[in-house]
DNA sequence: ATCTGAACTGATAGCAGCATCAGTCTTGGC
DNA sequence: GCCAAGACTGATGCTGCTATCAGTTCAGAT
């Protein structure tokens, strides 16, 4: 009978062992994550936070040493996973442009069907922009490629990448004060292509191309 | 003999008190601001606080009821000063194009000069971008000139300021990985007059124009 | 010169969160 | 079925911070 379930195990793990330990410290990063998402603070207690995860207080040190490694695995988990969903829509795109006008579009839209991970992204996703996991190298790579192929033009691909990714980030801060509709996604998205060097008529087509859909 | 020293008093307060009081206020606004800029953290003790501003731990609740209400002044004190001495350094300036790229250049210069500024505004500056206090307001009108002038060409104000204000500061968060120089300031006011609608060889005559040095 | 009120001070009591650890439960091997 | 190893648990002692408050100093008024 045990065989029988261990059938079902998934490939990520050999034995129930491992997924016991991974699915709790999945609930402590869950926990953190939405503390983040609501408070944008990391001030909680370790106490409400094993609470939030449903596991014993005393869990929390089988896991993580301090609250702040639980908060940078948890941002890190966060954006990981904004990351992939973008990834996942933009695969099928070419142009670099597309790619970031898409992304753009897209992490508007994110506000309000993943607003979890679009809070930790206001709050804490700048300090990520340049670091070597998450969007960032991808963007790079993206910026990159633009830049070789003449559509794109500046001159230090790091201090391009910054303004994409602070820009960005200032329009969910704006979202989080003022809800925005798509249009001024459009504009962001255009506004950024023009910076990056695209001509204006270019620019505007490419952001008002129809979207395709988040999973 | 008093009298004599009355006449001494600036303009700022009538009275000997609340010269004093502005004192000690002021102290431990400083006091946090130096912690903020050294460690990003408001988790400090009131009691360094107060070591370090040289006043009794009591005397902190005569001026403010929480840590928070503290740091916050601690903020709003040091992006204050970093509006005013870029106003006055661009008051000259007619031009809002020409204003917008020596602001951003004369940002990058501050991080050397005024590194306590910088930290701050690149740790706590994204909140206010929009805020009413702050240079907040003054980005919004010289969009606005520069709008109906035809010199920029964008639909939404506030979408604008959020992306060359987050642009900013991401700079900001490049610069404190790595060291820019004098050239990535003139390229981020270069992209980001190429946003706001100005063709690529203007854009490139403005950023890269003499600029007038700090106070 | 004395008085009054405001600001400053730091010792103290109370509280909240942290880290530990001895015991319990779960899983896998024999 | 039984045993060993590892993960989970929460009560407990401890540390460090907060907020208070009674006493002191300072500046201006009479």
């Amino acid at each position: 009978m045990p065989n029988q379930l261990d059938t079902t195990d998934g490939p990520a793990s050999a034995n129930r062992f491992e997924r016991r330990r991974a699915r709790t410290r999945q609930a402590l990063i869950a926990a953190a994550r939405q503390i983040l998402a609501e408070t944008g603070e990391t001030s909680a207690s370790i106490q409400e936070i094993a609470e939030r995860a449903d596991v014993g207080f005393g869990t929390f040190y089988n896991h993580f040493e301090t609250k702040n490694d639980l908060f940078d695995a948890a941002v890190g988990d966060a954006l990981e996973e904004y990351g992939q969903l973008l990834d996942g829509v933009t695969a099928g795109i070419d142009d670099p442009a597309a790619v970031f006008a898409a992304s753009i579009r897209l992490t508007l839209r994110l506000a309000a069907s993943h607003p979890e991970i679009t809070q930790i992204l206001r709050l804490r996703g700048l300090p990520h922009i340049n670091a070597a996991t998450g969007l960032g190298p991808r963007a790079l790579r993206d910026l990159e490629i633009g830049k070789a192929s003449g559509r794109f033009t500046f001159e230090d691909p790091l201090v391009a990448r910054s303004a994409v990714g602070g820009a960005l980030i200032g329009l969910l801060q704006l979202n989080s004060t003022r809800d925005l509709d798509a249009e001024a996604g459009e504009q962001m998205a255009e506004m950024i292509l023009r910076m990056l060097g695209l001509p204006a008529d270019e620019a505007h087509e490419i952001a008002t191309r129809p979207l395709p859909d988040l999973p």
